[in-house]
DNA sequence: TCTGGGGTCCTAGGACCC
DNA sequence: TCTGGGGTCCTAGGACCC
């Protein structure tokens, strides 16, 4: 006989997604351009009537540049334009589109304001990006009413009344649940799922709306024949163990079936920072070396900065090399001890740099530190002299 | 003039130690 | 002389996410 488990042990959890963020933060500083295309993306370089007339819109057939976009309103998104779209390829879809440059500090003040009003309602929340969030409702009072449904749209409402945003929330049994719901009724929607909703609900839907399924694998389970995640559920655990590794093939079984016990955690360490730039024309190591190692050295200086800011050290430093081709490189290599020293870190990425191919032109340079730990919790890494000059090849 | 920047986690081989 | 485990760290690459 089919056992319920207690109603305190059924987990209820939401996720919260801000619509169309960045764009909808724009709005509110600019409502003229309410129902317009708008695009947010990369500001590299612009020419053409926008320039040097603030009080006149770039458009984005203006966009000349490597950027890409970041959002686009829901009236741009109509033409096409999406997230990760090349600039020049978006302008192509929508040229009249009004085009705004990246705001991130304002983002983030919006960020920790919309973070600030759930925190009053729900006292277990985890951070997921600027934009995301989820909440145990569990936890929360009156979380359970309604399946979810009488917090999130209270929730909604006082986001909206102390920022004007909206958002949309998805509640459900579990994260991986709660994520798909969240998107069900774009924007300003709520939706509730329960575990007895999967087949209904869940099942129709492509593989790639599951979390951690991208473009690489949903194409590997189409070959397979599988379409959508009825069809991923409908495989042996064995089987798919056997195309996709144990922990892979485990977890899209588990998933397929709407199963996750991943917790709601509230605080969560970083494990790396990096910084990296994609230069305007391609660069020649040997060619436009002056430029590269100023670069470079730009690019250290700002992530022992983010360090030293944040209050972490790291043991590990790497480059990361993007070709004109676009194929890419890493390097890395662990030191003695921890540092968030710029010259440090600059001349351990510059050995990096020396063990990787430099005949290619190169469209992309980074630098990164990963294992961290809290910079007061060790000691750090003796300074040591500076190399010679000719050591180093930037 | 296709394709940003900042992250996480996983895999896999080799070194090295017990 | 040959034949083993297991565990951890390091390095390189890849998939994925916001």
């Amino acid at each position: 006989m089919h056992q319920s488990p207690p109603i305190a042990a059924i987990r209820r959890i939401a996720h919260l997604d801000m619509d169309a963020f960045y764009a909808s933060v724009e709005l509110l500083r600019y409502p003229d351009l309410r129902g317009l295309p708008v695009v947010i993306g990369g500001s590299r370089r612009r020419q053409g009537p926008g320039e040097g007339a603030p009080a006149e819109h770039a458009r984005l057939r203006d966009y000349v540049g490597r950027g890409v976009v970041t959002t686009a309103t829901y009236a741009a998104r109509e033409f096409g334009v999406h997230s990760a779209m090349g600039l020049m390829n978006a302008a192509r879809l929508c040229p009249q589109a009004v085009l705004l440059p990246v705001d991130f500090d304002e983002y983030r003040r919006y960020s920790r304001l919309f973070k600030a009003v759930i925190a009053q309602m729900a006292p277990l929340v985890e951070d997921r990006g600027v934009d995301e969030v989820y909440i145990d409702f569990g936890a929360a009072e009156g979380g359970r009413a309604l399946g979810g449904r009488a917090l999130a749209l209270r929730i909604q409402a006082a986001i909206h009344e102390r920022t004007g945003l909206t958002c949309s929330i998805g509640v459900a049994p579990n994260k991986l649940l709660a994520k798909m719901a969240s998107e069900f009724h774009k924007p300003n929607g709520v939706s509730i799922v329960y575990e007895s909703d999967l087949a209904e609900q869940i099942w129709p839907l492509p593989c790639r709306r599951i979390h951690g399924i991208g473009p690489r694998m949903s194409a590997r389970l189409e070959q397979l024949g599988i379409r959508n995640i009825g069809e991923l559920a409908r495989r042996e655990r064995g089987w798919l163990v056997q195309q996709f590794g144990r922990s892979h093939g485990g977890w899209m079984y588990e998933a397929a079936w709407g199963l996750d016990e991943r917790p709601v955690v509230q605080e969560s360490e970083p494990v790396s920072m990096s910084r990296e730039t994609t230069f305007e024309r391609d660069l020649h190591a040997v060619r436009d070396r002056a430029q590269l190692r100023a670069l470079f050295t730009a690019l250290c200086e700002h992530l022992a900065g983010d360090l030293q800011r944040h209050g972490y050290v790291g043991k590990t430093i790497g480059v990361k090399l993007r070709y004109d081709n676009f194929q890419r490189a890493t390097r890395d290599q662990t030191i003695d001890g921890y540092t968030n020293d710029a010259a440090l870190i600059r001349r351990t990425a510059g050995l990096c740099l020396k063990r990787a191919p430099l005949e290619r032109r190169l469209r992309l340079l980074g630098v990164k530190v990963t294992g961290l730990v809290r910079s007061d919790s060790v000691a750090l890494a003796a300074a040591q002299p500076a190399a010679p000059a000719e050591l180093s090849l930037f």
